[in-house]
DNA sequence: GCCAACGTTGGC
DNA sequence: GCCAACGTTGGC
């Protein structure tokens, strides 16, 4: 099993929304970096569990946890003209973007705020911290995973 | 293949 | 809204 960091704009789509959504589930379309894509694609398993985070908003911060139900399959995004995630050069037979589903597990009875995470030694190492990291998706270690799963 | 220009992300 | 950091684009 792997851990995983997943940024989202909580203006565009929040820890709420994901527990309001049909079967507490949605697809994780709009991600257009290869980074981010080849770890969805490569290596984002069933149940793999994912720490939820909301950006550009204040504060940032750790909302929730999630885990993948699905994985990685186009993302019908980028071939829909009127979506702002269309991408005109990627095509159904070889679609360059790729999306996961994930579902609701537990929204964060405390928020834990970036400021909390610089904090805190023992999850130092976290990428999410790392100055100019802009990655939407990043691997976390199990043993971060925990610690912050127990904080939240 | 280099790299300047441009666009985006995201904390502040 | 600002801007640093980064990724992408495209001329050469």
């Amino acid at each position: 099993m792997n851990y995983w960091l997943m940024k989202t704009e909580p203006e565009v789509f929040s820890i709420d929304d994901l527990a309001k959504a049909r079967d507490k589930t949605t697809c994780w379309e709009g991600v257009r970096n290869y980074q981010a894509r080849n770890f969805m694609r490569d290596e984002m398993k069933l149940g793999d569990q994912v720490l939820i985070y909301h950006s550009n908003t204040s504060p940032p911060g750790i909302a929730g946890i999630a885990r993948v139900v699905k994985e990685a399959y186009p993302d019908h995004s980028a071939f829909d003209p009127s979506s702002k995630y269309f991408d005109v050069k990627s095509k159904k037979e070889s679609a360059t973007w790729m999306m996961v589903d994930v579902q609701f597990v537990m929204k964060a009875k405390k928020f834990l705020s970036l400021d909390e995470l610089k904090a805190n030694p023992k999850v130092k190492e976290l990428l999410i911290l790392r100055k100019g990291n802009r990655l939407s998706i990043t691997p976390v270690e199990k043993k971060h995973f925990e610690i912050i799963a127990k904080l939240l």
